[in-house]
DNA sequence: ATTAGCACTCACCTTGCAAGAGTGCTAACA
DNA sequence: TGTTAGCACTCTTGCAAGGTGAGTGCTAAT
C-alpha cells in the first residue's frame, strides 16, 4: 500500500486537528473541518489503511484516531507546512538577546525564558562549554596581612581572580619573584604539567614558602577542572510549569516522573544531543527517544556556534503531540540568530 | 470552656494521627490507637467540645475531625513532644556543610538539599545579603591591546575583576596614574559619590581619556547596585517534588499555583520573614500567611548570624499537616549549626 | 471508487443501592 | 455528675445497571 495524496491529507489533518484539540479525531470531523471533497466513509476506509501502515491508532474501538509516533514522523519529515516568523517577532528575539549580551549567564536564561514563553513549551538550553583552557598570565596583589589576591588570564581570554594564604612572611619582591617564574615557565601549559616540572625550581628560589605554593597550586587546580560552578556543561531549563498545563500531564504520578527527570541533568544532556556529530536540527519523537520516561514527549534542538565552532544547544521539550512547526521554526530561529549575534561579538577570536 | 488535660491529650492525639494518615480521625481511632481509658462516646463528647473551640473541624457529618490551623497552632505552642537528633543525624549535618565551606553557594545549596532531604518537605535558603559595601582599591592590570583588567576590593573583602576598554592610546603609567587618583580618593565611597566629585578631578589629568573613564565607571555603577547576580537576595528552594508527595496536593491545579509561586522569589523572601525583627524561630500555619495561596501550608524558619549579625534564613514549607516537631528541630539546629560554623569562619571579621 | 445506511462497540454519565464509617443524642449506670 | 452503651441518622464510597452518543466496520447501492 502506498501514501497516496489523499492519505497524506487526511493523515496531516489528523495530527493537526489532534495537535489542537487533544481528542481523537473522527472521520466526520476531518470531512466536516477540512475541505477535502469526500465523505466521512470514504475517510474512514483512508483511515484503516492509515492505521495499518502504522501511521495512526485507535485508543478503542469506538474512539477517533491519533496519530502514532510514526505518523508524528511522517508528519514532521513530508507533510509539515512551515511557519514564517512575523518581522516583529524576529525584533524582540533579536533585541532582547543583544540587549543581554554582556553576561553570558543572562544570554541563557533569556534565551530559555523566550523559547518556553513563545512555544508553550520547556526549554532546554545547554550553556556553553568553557573549552580546554590554559594559563596564561598570573599577577599577585596585596590584600591584607599573609593574603594575596591572585589573578589569573586563561588564553581563551577568562580572567578569574581569588585569595591566597601567603603567610605573614613573604614579601612584595618574593611574590613578584614567584609570579614571574611562572608566567616564564607556564605559556600555555595545564595546571598538571605545572605541578611537575615547576615544583623544584620554585623550591629552589624560595625555599620557605611551601605552605603558600601548594595553595597557590590547590587553586588553580581547581581552577582547571571541571567544576559544579561556571566550566561543567549545564542545561538550563524554562518553563518547566507550561508542561503542567498539557493534558496529557494531567496525572500527578506522571508530573512527578517528569520532573524528577529534569534534575538529573545528565540525561537532559544526552536529550539535546542525540548524536553528536549531526549538525543543524534535530528531532526526536516519543519513542525514538532512548529513554523510555520520555516515551510521551518529543525534543526539538539545535546547536549553536562562534565562528564555526559549536559552543551548545537550544532545544524544546513537549509532549509527542506538541506544534513541530511551530517549534521547530523557534528552536531554529534561536539557534541561528545566537550563532550570528555571538559570531559577530567574538569576530576572529578563539574561544 | 477550658481546655483540661484530657482534651489536650485526645487534641494532640488528633493531630498526630491526622499528621501520619493524612485522614480525618475518628473517635473509635483514637481510642484504640491511643490509650486513654476512656470509650469513644467520651472521647465524641470531648471532640465537639474541641469542635466549639475551633480547634478541630469535620469535613462533613460522617468524618472523622481534622485539625483546624488554630488547632495546629495549639499543638504546636502547647503539646508538642521535643524532638532530639541523634548525634550520628547531628554529625552529617555538620560534616557535610564543613565540607562544603569554601564555597558559600554551596553551603547554601547544600543546606536545602540537605534539609529537604531529611524532611520530606521543601527547603527555602536565603542566601546571604551582600552587605552595603563600598570600593576600597582598584588596580589595573595589562591584558591586551586597547583593554585592561579592573580589579576592585570591596571593603566587604570580596574581590572583582571586569574587562575595560582603554583605548589603545592609554600607556600604562597613565593608567597608574588613573588607579592611585582613585585609590587616593575612593577610600570607603559609593560608586554614586565617586561620579559626581570626582569627574572633574581626573578629566584635568587624563582630559584625553573621557571614553575610558565612562568605561570605567560604569562597571563600578553596575558593580553597586544589586543586580539579577550574585549581590541580590535569593530564596533557594529544595526538594520541591517532594511537594509532589503530599496527598494534599494530588490535584494538578494545587501543584501548579504552588509552583508558579515558587518561581516569585520575591514572595518567597516575604515567606521566610514574616516579621524582619523577630529573632529565633518562625512557625506560620496556613491562614496565618497573608498569602491566601499557601494558606494550605505552614512554613518554619530561623535565621542564621555570623558575628551576631543576621546573614540569611533557612526554612521549610509543608503542608499545614506537617511533622512540625520534626521540621522545627531540624530548621533550628541548621541554622544553630550553620551560625556557629560561620561565626567561627569568619571570627572577628566584619562581613 | 465512492457513499449511504446500519448494526455494533465502547467510553462515559447518571442513577440507584448497599456498605461502612462516624457522629449526636438519649438513657442507663457508677 | 461524668461516663458509657446503644441506636438512629448522615454522608461518603464503591459498584452495578442502564442509557447515550461518538465513532467504527461492513455491506450494498450508486
Amino acid at each position: 500500500m502506498q501514501m497516496d495524496e489523499r492519505k497524506q491529507k487526511i493523515l496531516k489533518a489528523i495530527v493537526q486537528d489532534y495537535i489542537a484539540t487533544a481528542e481523537p479525531v473522527g472521520s466526520r470531523t476531518i470531512s466536516k473541518k477540512f475541505e477535502l471533497g469526500v465523505s466521512p466513509a470514504t475517510i474512514r476506509n483512508e483511515m484503516a489503511d492509515l492505521e495499518e501502515l502504522g501511521l495512526i491508532e485507535q485508543p478503542h474501538t469506538s474512539a477517533g484516531r491519533v496519530p502514532s509516533d510514526l505518523g508524528y514522523r511522517y508528519y514532521v519529515d513530508c507533510l509539515m507546512d512551515p511557519v514564517v516568523l512575523s518581522e516583529k517577532e524576529k525584533k524582540i528575539i533579536n533585541q532582547e538577546v543583544v540587549k543581554r549580551l554582556d553576561e553570558l549567564q543572562e544570554v541563557i536564561e533569556y534565551t530559555g525564558k523566550l523559547v518556553s514563553q513563545v512555544t508553550n513549551l520547556t526549554s532546554l538550553v545547554l550553556k556553553p562549554k568553557n573549552r580546554e583552557s590554559a594559563l596564561k598570565k598570573i599577577y599577585f596583589l596585596p590584600y591584607e596581612t599573609g593574603k594575596a589576591i591572585m589573578v589569573t588570564v586563561k588564553d581563551n581570554g577568562t580572567v578569574d581572580n581569588s585569595i591566597v594564604d601567603i603567610g605573614e612572611d613573604t614579601s612584595p619582591e618574593e611574590l613578584q619573584i614567584l609570579a614571574n617564574i611562572f608566567n616564564d615557565r607556564l605559556s600555555g601549559s595545564k595546571a598538571q604539567d605545572l605541578k611537575k616540572g615547576l615544583l623544584n625550581e620554585i623550591y629552589s628560589e624560595l625555599s620557605k614558602k611551601r605552605r603558600m605554593l601548594d595553595g597557590v597550586l590547590g587553586i588553580l587546580e581547581r581552577m582547571f577542572e571541571p567544576k559544579d560552578g561556571e566550566n561543567k556543561e549545564r542545561v538550563y531549563l524554562g518553563g518547566t510549569l507550561n508542561m503542567l498545563n498539557q493534558p496529557e500531564f494531567k496525572d500527578i504520578d506522571k508530573v512527578k516522573n517528569l520532573f524528577s527527570l529534569f534534575e538529573e541533568n545528565r540525561k537532559l544532556q544526552e536529550l539535546l544531543n542525540p548524536g553528536d556529530d549531526i549538525q543543524g536540527l534535530n528531532i526526536t519523537i516519543g519513542s525514538e527517544n532512548p529513554d523510555l520516561a520520555f516515551k510521551e514527549c518529543s525534543i526539538i534542538s539545535a546547536t549553536y556556534h562562534i565562528n564555526g565552532k559549536q559552543i551548545g544547544s537550544v532545544g524544546v521539550l513537549g509532549p509527542t503531540r506538541m506544534d513541530y512547526s511551530k517549534a521547530i521554526t523557534i528552536v531554529d530561529y534561536m539557534t541561528k540568530s545566537l550563532t550570528e549575534i555571538l559570531t559577530n561579538k567574538y569576530r576572529g577570536q578563539q574561544i
